[in-house]
DNA sequence: TTCGGAAAATTTGAATGCAAAAATGGTCAA
DNA sequence: TTGACCATTTTTGCATTCAAATTTTCCGAA
């Protein structure tokens, strides 16, 4: 019980940015700060390091894993078959009602766009692409759905999204939900692959502009300057 | 280092059904086999948990992860987009001599059909489809489609290949030289998955024939071999 | 000063110990 | 005979402990 909940809280920290990727992650401060003993601890980073949240070097402890632009590249492109194969299985699986349900949802989203609510928009743009993770009624797939979204937004890039950009991805969830109202599966996968590939490149193009200064935290030599 | 080999080692003794689906594990024998102590046996338990080996319930311990039809179904679902998803990544990326060296893999697995040497014929297949995969050269990819094949390979059927399944795959994989060769993403794509579906089909088959003798050993101490 | 090396201190990996929960077994009553 | 209840045993979860490896610090020599 406590293990799992180790599990998430050092996730969400190396989420957050918390623990900066590179970082070390030290077993006693975070004993310290989470009020738990080594063992549960420990146990938890060796669940991290399987999900690839950290890597584990032999007798020298974890470090937050980095994230390079090739890594965020290999994870949207992952990224996009795992939608694509949902969206072709949903549109065979899904009822009626949970279609309604993601109508109701991208109107909500229509709406927050209208009123430049970008928050509320990334909230229901994230429910509706669940949703049809979930319709694809599917264990394995919206499990690993679940770890490659999740990494990717640990590479979080505050970067402002683009007018014209927003309105594509707008109109790309018309044709999604269209596709999707039609069980167009192979139109909706489609469409699934082109809404991400352009969320990919405004991410790239943000990306570009964040490693201009990079997070380097790792190996750097901090000479305690005769402080006590 | 002692609790990777211990993740390797456990996970194998699932892969081999030495701990049938369903049973439980229990740390103190296992501790005594491996000659470990608890500590870095859990640590792989919950690393194998995270992985869908084992699941772990809460103050009782964990328990060899059964595979289910429809779980056998979704990792297949799951596989085939990832293969689909490798063969048209390959394409963009693969050099001709990866081609070639996969060209001789597959004049070679040829020859073990023509011998009907199913063992040398399997490795060699999964030589192949390992060496696509790679080509693809996205390391996420790679883990999850690692992830994937060894857990329908615990679904191990020991059915034999009836003979115009075989011919058939064989077929196929010269399709799928051939699309590498001439570098057509969209074509390999097609063909792997329909590849991937006709396996499918045959597993299942062969499934539902063993589904009838239910394997459940979960409350029963494993008994092995005794075989006379 | 700067470099090299050895001792001290910290940190990691694994074993053991201890309290709590669950499984087991036995007794008694209906 | 069956079923329920309670004590015993086993197992689990976490904390603590101990040895080994690594990092840091200190000291002397070039």
């Amino acid at each position: 019980m406590l293990h799992e909940e180790v599990v998430s809280r050092v996730r969400y920290m190396l989420m957050e940015g918390e623990i900066p990727p590179g970082a070390r992650v030290p077993e006693r401060d975070l004993c310290l700060t989470l009020g738990i003993s080594r063992t549960p601890l420990r146990e938890a980073l060796k669940v991290l390091a399987a999900e690839g949240y950290v890597v584990l070097l032999p007798n020298r402890g974890a470090r937050a894993a980095k994230l390079t632009q090739k890594d965020i590249q290999d994870l949207f492109e992952v990224c996009e078959s795992l939608e694509a194969a949902a969206g072709e299985l949903a549109c065979l699986r899904i009822a009626d009602e949970k279609v309604d349900q993601i109508s109701v949802l991208h109107r909500e989203m229509v709406k927050h766009y209208q009123s430049r609510d970008l928050p509320q928009y990334y909230r229901c743009n994230r429910l509706i692409h669940q949703a049809i993770v979930d319709a694809a009624d599917n264990a394995v797939l919206a499990s690993l759905y679940e770890s490659v979204t999740t990494r990717i937004r640990r590479a979080r890039f505050v970067a402002p999204m683009p007018p014209s950009h927003w309105e594509l991805a707008v109109h790309e969830h018309e044709a999604i939900l269209n596709a999707l109202q039609r069980r167009d599966g192979t139109g909706l996968s489609h469409i699934l692959r082109r809404h991400l590939r352009h969320k990919r490149e405004a991410v790239e193009r943000a990306g570009f502009a964040e490693s201009s200064q990079p997070v380097e935290q790792q190996a750097k030599p901090t000479r305690r300057a005769a402080a006590g």
